[in-house]
DNA sequence: ATAGAACCTATAGTTACTATAGGTTCAAGG
DNA sequence: CCTTGAACCTATAGTAACTATAGGTTCTAT
């Protein structure tokens, strides 16, 4: 039941990013600080693979470093019962679903020159 | 037939950004050097206003300034019926409909919260 | 004619990385 | 065990895409 553990090298290549980058996260708090070896090195297991996945995923949509730290919350946050966090979630899709109508147009535009 | 003439502020206005901004794209070669007024001051019309929202819709759905570039091409490019052309549509169309996917899925994981 | 809002250029600051420097740790072969 | 080189560490500088500030000019509306 021990999960597998990675490198701060394995968890960047399996997010698609570098190294440095989640250096960056680490720094601003949207990864956490991990466990380290006894010389200091990051070790990383698979839940931090998913959050680094999904923050890589916002950012590529225009999301900005602060809308992401929101959008963890909710994932973050045990209580989705509360009328607020669910107004807010709400909120967020409906910034979401403009987004897509936007690409939607966007792509109708370039299918039609082909 | 003569259009409809803008400041600077009022271009910047309609599109929802700074002045600073559209500075900032014109030096870059996204927005084109506009006619001026005797005093220096720059005169837009209508093709600015279309072009700088387009601009700042794709920003926002994460796309870089060349990438910006590149679908502005397909605009401002008379000729369509060139294969090379359409390969490069289709490929942008492709990237539009992967973040179109993403996006899906971030708003069902909102959704599933409420 | 003039006051003040909006414009001009140029430069410095911010956000979100990305690259570099200079040193330490780890892991694989001898 | 020992070494050697890849991967890691921190700290700092550089880049992309704005954003804000400074110091001056033009436009517009009384």
């Amino acid at each position: 039941m021990n999960y597998e553990k990675y490198s701060i090298g394995q968890l960047a290549k399996k997010a698609g990013c570098k190294v440095e980058t989640v250096h960056y996260y680490e720094k601003v708090g949207l990864m956490p600080e991990p466990p380290r070896t006894e010389g200091g090195h990051r070790i990383y297991s698979l839940p931090h693979v998913k959050r680094l996945n999904f923050i890589r995923r916002s950012r590529d949509l225009g999301f900005r470093i602060e809308q992401v730290k929101e959008l963890l919350n909710f994932i973050d946050e045990p209580n989705h019962y509360c009328g607020e966090v669910q107004a807010m979630a709400m909120q967020q899709a409906r910034v979401v679903q403009e987004k897509i109508d936007d690409l939607q147009r966007l792509k109708s535009a370039l299918n039609e020159m082909v």
